[in-house]
DNA sequence: GTGGTCTAGACCACA
DNA sequence: GTGGTCTAGACCACC
């Protein structure tokens, strides 16, 4: 998979870089079982430094989306139901909290956010 | 205009403040040329650091909805776009697919998401 | 609370403070919405680095023990379920494993184990 | 004796080995002055890096498990304790707090931790 | 080679 | 003042 980060942008790169990893894991583009990058080799790919890429491998393996084996790397673990259901809610609320003050700040009306989001999602069935 | 701010939110206050500015001045709550309460009397008013209510402001006017007048106050500006429409555009995708990846990672079907989203957007209306 | 930390352990500083915390909150010695020391402050005196103190505080925040209220510090949260039962057992599981194995290493047998165990149990009650 | 290893374990490969050994000490599975198969010759059986087992004897040796007859091969040891009953008992201890605050936290009663232990180390025998 | 941990020191966002 | 992020570089455990 190729993952991109940008610098300018207001999400940190450990950020940027998990979201891709989740996405990537969501879409099918990486299955459960594969190899991730080493920390070294992706810290090295997208020129930051090998913690940045350690702390993003963290929070995906805390969350379980990835595992690590230790001495042999990292890989797409089985997906699992982690949280409860009113922990999932929460998460979700704080996701979606950010996207709308985001449009708001960009001064979408609450109808266009909604429509881009619908849009967003039809493309994904 | 009512605003209210929760402490324990993951969201920063100076974030909630000017959001609901915003939303107050989309919703036509607040219209043009409206004076807004002054720094010191609205952070007393939410108990917060003037210093947080500034903040808000100061966002508030970089982005164009209010304006100051010095010595006066400030006011409910006349709308203007700062970035242009794609950038607009860009940014507001970046922030819908972080919270759509988020949302599929934790298990959520699309319509789930869209239906929370919907329900949160309407509360602002 | 008092914290300490033993630098000739095995385990990591920070998971020896993550413990510590753990434990204070669970026996009631941390009530919730208790103030913690902040970073920098408990860095100092425990003589640790600042970044260790701060990743055994995110660890608490990720498990829902702490809550961080950026530029307030960091509180003891609600007790809210974040994880659901499996993954919870799972979590059991690898604790009592880790404790199970350093007990083989150091050469008592299970019942003698056990033993101990109930023994500390009973002393909660 | 039979070995297995469990690839996707959280426990380190050479501390599975190490303790399956010092169980099937305990137990009398293996007696005193009983021959080890030797180390390339385990790390072919269970298909791990002869590296590995090397470290898993080593181990053992250190501890008095088994000793080692240079150019013959090592072998189940007469008991000796290394470490004094306190200090034994001490990181134990230590081990089984570690436990007990993660199954609290986690929102265990004590009895089902006890129970979940009990089970845990009748698997062993 | 791999990941895990820790240190030292920097800059930014927030109150 | 607070926490959050990132860098650079080190050492260790493990394979």
């Amino acid at each position: 998979m190729q993952i991109r980060v940008i610098p300018g942008s207001s999400a940190a790169i450990y950020r940027q870089i998990a979201d891709q990893v989740r996405r990537a894991v969501v879409s099918g583009e990486l299955s459960i079982g594969d190899a991730m990058p080493s920390v070294r080799v992706l810290a090295k790919e997208l020129v930051v430094n090998p913690n940045t890429v350690a702390k993003a491998y963290a929070e995906l393996i805390r969350d379980g989306v990835l595992e690590s084996q230790p001495g042999r790397g990292a890989f797409v673990a089985k997906r699992r139901n982690v949280f409860t259901r009113a922990e999932r809610t929460r998460r979700l609320d704080e996701a979606l909290d950010a996207a709308v003050s985001a449009g708001l700040v960009l001064d979408f009306t609450s109808d266009e956010i909604l429509a881009r989001m619908q849009a967003k999602l039809e493309e994904l069935k």
